[in-house]
RNA sequence: GGGCGUUUAGCUCAGUUGGCUAGAGCACUGCCCUUACAAGGCAGGGGUCGGCGGUUCGAGUCCGUCAACGCCCACCA
């Protein structure tokens, strides 16, 4: 084809002409006729698209890229998805801030609502429907802006195959993989204590909380023994002894072995509790004996459960003790718990400690500790335990054998880096309850139940309406079961929907079911599933990569895919993980403006899978130099004819040398990319370039200008370097490479082959000329360095000393040294190398 | 309290199965407008490989131990 190389080259503006031509192309379309074993499936992480997105994703979604170029490269159609997280509480929360809205369930839908143009302060009460409607309309934004930075970053995603966890096809899925659990057992809801946020007002699971240390103090506190004796416990929830339902101590302690099955009477309120033993009770915290609450925490749930003590709760969904007293205190107890009544846990305890000291039952001051407190990762006050409905997936947490089953998938799965399995084993080791998926929420994905009520208005909870298949996604609180008149919801006799929604979690755990279309294209699920690589942080190991394992192996007895490949942490420059909560995360745009996308991917690429990466923008401004480098190389190796030249011609010692050691850097590089190393790919491409640049150009620059068949040979081995280069870091720099592959050839660079040693038969030579020969130019730029000339400086003589078989290397290129040292004459000597450059005096 | 990872030049990082004077880029110093590239090129200085102790002819590389940093897990009395 006719060449067309610009006068400047500049990276500026290459992001939006490819990412407009890639559109227009198709590049990246995935080719559905491709079978199984041609196909290379990625499940791609969801982003939630609730705010902005920050340089942790790209890092890992670059990182991604560079697989998924690879593999295109390498003979695969790659299927290239990209989801967004959209449904769940982050929007929620983003559409309560952004409208100033709040969601009363109780409110009857308005469809001429418009939302407010600023964030109105008090929130305005809408109904359900408007408050879901908003969540859609901003996450719509949301996401067209994400897509935006992801192709500015040049992710080679075949966006035809984008999904939202919110979307109906989604939603589809999810109830129809929940409905599949439900009929083989694996789902059943159940009336039990739950992890609760008061805030949120809705069940969290065990995979969302976190821990923080915060200030408490132990309240030692009397309670009394049947004898008159005062039983001493160290509490830091005083205000539950109200809760209290025994006193529990070892039962090896001998101490309280004597108490056992004595009954002891709670300060203040004066109920009568047993004492009992249990192991968990540890003799050497506090005073050996702790007061059982409902509940106070999970050991609480545990003795509760296991000692089948009675269930004396007062604190409400909402956080607050209930305003009535509860049944179990009457007369003086209840005139003191009335003074507890509607406050928060803390101010109860605040006021429970003035009461004890008022009975004489508080021992001295409060001391103060610091203890880590349970809490939702998204939430602000601890979570309290509260008693409710719920529903559970088995998880392995109750059934030993089905743990087995997943460690066993842990181990079989191939983990990038091999060390992060060990994540997951110690997720699945720890499990201690099967996973809550239901939320009290309203943007997310409905559990597909209705219950059938009562004469007196009672739900059957065992035995749920479920609805067909084919009705999915079904909302059963404004749908109508079949065989039900809507006039009967919530009436005595006929139904009532489930209100609560399934965690978002619950439905991102099915990305490959998503994406490949397990519920409606059986095609195209026989050709992407199993999946190739799941790539994600490390964080959510114990969230999507396990609970992806769990439905996979649920529903369909194997992994969802083969490999799984995690990325590490970004640290800011003094090695602190960013977050959002320490204010130092910076958004990609402004990097990808000041240093181009190039610059950012060349980053991003330079992080190992599971190490963690600095920050750093030295690192951006050496890809963009890498960038700019190659833009100039290539139009410089372009420029000596407008026509493809054949390998036949390449017949000059130092151009098949400099082809021998090409041919070493292709080895390396695939080797790297086939072993997930994309880092290392990058690295031997780079080093490999540079050098390339630095000395074969230089040497060649006379020969390739003069003319004549040796002059043919460099044009001829410059192409085919060039071609192997420009293919090489395709996969880190698609946007430069494409614009210097458009230059002389036809067709995307990134439909290319990726280049193979079979390019090089009949073409290499001794990769040790150039070496040799590069380090003798380099002693002569030593010497002009050293005398303070410039490099065009001319050399009167050079004389090496080296050994036989070095000065036999040497002459094979003498003529292209003389040239790019500007030298009249070489002697050569035997003995150590060393090279001295006569410079002509001036 | 368990576990995983990291610790190599001022900075960011490579160092494959232990083997010649420990590497790269940036930063720093000096020189050079050289017709692909001055948002460049060439050359140079700079490290007791976290500490201690082992194994070995030989250790950044293996073993033990300690420390710092990061992360994960753990029943908040």
């Amino acid at each position: 084809m006719t060449r067309s190389i610009p006068d400047k080259p500049a990276i500026e503006g290459l992001e939006a002409k490819w990412d407009e031509r890639w559109e227009s192309e198709g590049t990246y379309r995935f080719d559905r006729s491709k079978t199984r074993d041609e196909i290379f499936a990625i499940d791609t992480p969801p982003p939630t698209v609730s705010g902005s997105l920050h340089m942790g994703s790209v890092f890992g979604y670059v990182q991604t890229d560079t697989h998924a170029r690879y593999r295109r490269m390498s003979a695969k159609e790659v299927f290239y998805p990209m989801g967004w997280d959209d449904n769940g509480l982050p929007t929620e929360r983003r559409v309560q801030n952004y409208y100033g809205v709040r969601c009363d369930p109780s409110l009857p839908y308005d469809k001429d609502f418009i939302p407010p143009d600023e964030p109105h302060d008090p929130p305005i009460s809408i109904s359900r429907r408007n408050f879901i409607e908003l969540c859609h309309v901003l996450t719509g934004e949301d996401e067209k802006v994400f897509e935006n930075v992801w192709r500015t970053l040049g992710l080679s995603v075949d966006w035809t195959q984008t999904y939202a966890t919110i979307d109906d096809h989604s939603q589809r899925t999810s109830q129809r993989a929940f409905l599949e659990n439900l009929a083989r057992g694996e789902a059943y809801s159940s009336d039990a204590p739950v992890l609760w946020d008061i805030d949120f007002q809705t069940a969290v699971a065990q995979a969302e909380l976190e821990e923080r240390e915060k200030g408490g103090a132990y309240h030692r506190v009397a309670f009394h023994g049947s004898d008159g004796n005062r039983i001493h416990i160290e509490t830091t929830r005083p205000e539950l002894i109200c809760s209290c339902v025994a006193l529990v101590a070892h039962p090896d302690d001998e101490r309280y072995q004597p108490l056992f099955g004595s009954n002891a009477t709670t300060p203040v309120f004066g109920v009568e509790v047993p004492i009992v033993a249990h192991e968990l009770a540890d003799p050497d915290k506090g005073t050996g004996v702790a007061m059982i609450c409902t509940f106070g925490d999970t050991t609480d749930v545990t003795w509760w459960r296991e000692l089948d003590l009675p269930t004396r709760a007062v604190i409400q969904y909402d956080g607050r003790f209930q305003a009535e007293p509860p049944e179990w205190l009457q007369g003086e107890a209840a005139d003191h718990y009335a003074e507890l009544a509607g406050l928060f846990a803390n101010q109860a305890r605040r006021k429970m400690a003035e009461l004890l000291a008022q009975s004489g039952d508080l021992e001295g001051e409060p001391r103060e500790i610091m203890h880590p407190v349970k809490f939702y990762e998204k939430g602000d006050r601890p979570l309290e335990i509260v008693t409710s409905r719920q529903w559970y997936i088995r998880n392995g947490a109750r059934d030993d054998e089905l743990r087995r089953e997943l460690l066993a998938r842990g181990e079989e799965l191939n983990w990038v880096p091999d060390f992060m399995g060990v994540r997951f084993k110690h997720w699945v080791d720890g499990l201690n309850g099967d996973w809550l998926i239901s939320r009290q929420r309203f943007f997310g994905v409905a559990i597909p139940l209705w219950y059938r009520l009562d004469d007196d208005g009672n739900p059957d909870y065992d035995n749920p309406i479920i609805p067909d298949l084919d009705r999915l996604p079904v909302d059963p609180s404004s749908e109508t079961p079949d065989g039900y008149d809507e006039s009967q919801r919530n009436q005595p006799g006929g139904f009532m929907g489930d209100p609560d929604i399934m965690d978002t979690w619950a439905t991102s755990s099915l990305t490959p079911q998503i994406a490949g279309h397990w519920d409606d294209d059986p095609d195209l699920w026989e050709r992407v599933f199993p999946m190739d690589i799941r790539p994600q942080g490390p964080d959510i190991i114990r969230t999507w990569l396990f609970a992806t394992t769990l439905r996979s192996h649920l529903e369909h007895d194997v992994l969802p895919w083969h490999t799984a490949t995690i990325n590490g942490w970004i640290l800011d420059p003094d090695r602190k993980k960013m977050s959002k909560s320490k204010g130092n995360v910076v958004t990609p745009k402004e990097f990808i403006d000041d240093y181009s996308a190039e610059g950012v991917r060349y980053w991003a690429a330079s992080g190992r899978p599971g190490t963690d990466t600095a920050l750093d923008v030295q690192q951006f401004k050496i890809g963009r130099r890498l960038a700019i480098k190659i833009l100039n190389a290539s139009k410089f190796a372009l420029g000596f004819s407008d026509t493809d030249v054949g390998v036949e011609a390449i017949t000059e010692p130092l151009d098949r040398s400099m082809l021998a050691g090409l041919a070493g850097v292709v080895s390396e590089a695939t080797d790297a990319f086939e072993a997930y190393e994309y880092t290392r790919a990058l690295e031997a491409a780079e080093r490999s370039f540079w050098s390339w640049t630095d000395d074969y150009v230089e040497l060649v620059k006379t020969r390739a200008y003069e003319g004549g068949a040796e002059s043919v040979s460099a044009h001829a081995a410059l192409q085919l370097a060039l071609s192997v280069y420009q293919r090489l870091f395709a996969p880190f720099l698609p946007f430069v490479t494409e614009e210097v592959w458009s230059w002389w050839r036809d067709g995307s660079v990134h439909r290319q082959e990726w280049p193979s040693l079979s390019e090089f038969d009949g073409v290499t030579g001794d990769a040790e000329i150039l070496d040799i020969v590069s380090r003798a130019l380099s002693a002569v730029r030593k010497a002009k360095s050293d005398a303070k000339v410039s490099m065009r400086a001319e050399v009167d003589l050079i004389s090496v000393t080296a050994a036989a078989d070095e000065i036999e290397l040497l002459r094979q290129a003498e003529d292209d040294l003389l040239a790019a040292s500007r030298a009249a004459e070489i002697v050569y000597s035997n003995g150590e190398f060393a090279v001295e450059a006569d410079l002509v005096e001036h």
